[in-house]
DNA sequence: TGTACATCAGTGAACGCGCGTTCACTGATGTAC
DNA sequence: TGTACATCAGTGAACGCGCGTTCACTGATGTAC
């Protein structure tokens, strides 16, 4: 029976970040309230303040959780398609299913600010997401540089987080998902049909 | 000397929204108090509140006159390029520079939530960026739709729109402007190399 | 042109409230014997 | 196993403050004659 203190500690902590989760998930981290979070989660007001710091370390709890959903739902259906474009394309289509499915969350990945003073950790747990870009990208082009891979890696993810984006904030009324999917197949089919074809140059 | 009332006014608009402009411009929209910007422009906290109905409504103003200014700077250089592909590349440029520029100001266009209840003519205004990309994409793909190419013209906004923020506010730090371009300029040519590519399908 | 009254733009102190964070308290867990 | 004391997680009322917005007031502009 020995460490009932930190268990409950953990039980609390992890309640907090499952309430803090679904209140995002469902209002938005705007709209996310230290009273909503921990009534939800069963605590007092000042419970929050024993297990983080502050608001904002509950938060980046939260997105961590959420990039490691993201990451899974990347990484699970690549293993059998072949080529490196049709692996392209699904990586975006993988994005864009996952922006949409969980959208708020998914904001809250870039609506949190204070990223600049994140800690180490946090920043680490991004990269996963360039790393799984720049493998079919050195199929792709294979006479990159490692470092030029890296960068054109984010310039990909940018793009397809960017077409993305638009089309969902810029409310998308009655075009959803079908044709959102055809433009983001069409965007990066172009863009590897545009990478092969340099690359043969 | 008629009217002189009607003079005040739209003086003491122009420089609430000129005070206004230059504190998104410094700060950030973020960092925008009404009270900054009413004791820049010399009038009291109330004067702000005779001239708008509330502070969003200052904040259109200044990101109408924002998108102004970048559709000057986006119709400028244009004419003497010839081919698409330059036109397209142009015109990434031209945003990146705008964006180097105006930092602040331009990431307002974004960060301002309430688009959705914006007037109609501020609606309008964002329409151009959407005209000035079809352009030269019709002629790289006449095969399109009108539909299609409008779709299209929005794709590779966000595109070319997520590049530019995911570099500029990833902390690019020692890498500014050069290799940003040279990296946004090959995103580009490999965009128009892929829509040639296509076409030719 | 001048005077008397009416209007209303502009003033700025005060309001109000949302909300993150603190802190004196208490009751459950841990430790010593 | 039981008792006495120590610790500290958790409580929730209260704090504090930032900041948009209001509103009773006033002085400049407009109108009537």
């Amino acid at each position: 029976m020995a460490g009932k203190r930190e268990e409950k500690r953990e039980d609390l902590k992890a309640r907090l970040i499952e309430a803090a989760r679904n209140r995002i998930g469902t209002d938005g981290l705007a709209n996310l309230r230290a009273r909503d979070v921990t009534q939800d989660a069963g605590c007092a007001l000042g419970g929050l303040y024993t297990v983080f710091a502050d608001l904002d370390e509950l938060i980046i709890h939260v997105n961590s959780g959420t990039l490691k959903a993201l990451e899974a739902s990347l990484t699970l259906q690549e293993v059998k398609d072949r080529t490196p474009t049709d692996r392209m394309r699904n990586l975006a289509r993988g994005y864009l299913a996952f922006a949409v499915n969980h959208r708020h969350l998914w904001k809250a990945l870039f609506e949190y600010r204070p990223v600049e003073q994140s800690p180490e950790w946090h920043l680490q747990e991004h990269m996963f997401l360039m790393d799984v870009i720049a493998e079919p990208l050195a199929e792709l082009q294979p006479s990159l540089s490692a470092e030029d891979r890296a960068s054109r890696a984010r310039t990909l993810f940018g793009a397809v987080h960017g077409v993305i984006s638009i089309s969902l904030e810029a409310r998308f009324v009655g075009v959803p998902m079908e044709r959102l999917e055809r433009e983001l197949d069409e965007f990066v089919l172009t863009i590897a049909a545009g990478s092969k074809a340099r690359q043969a140059e």
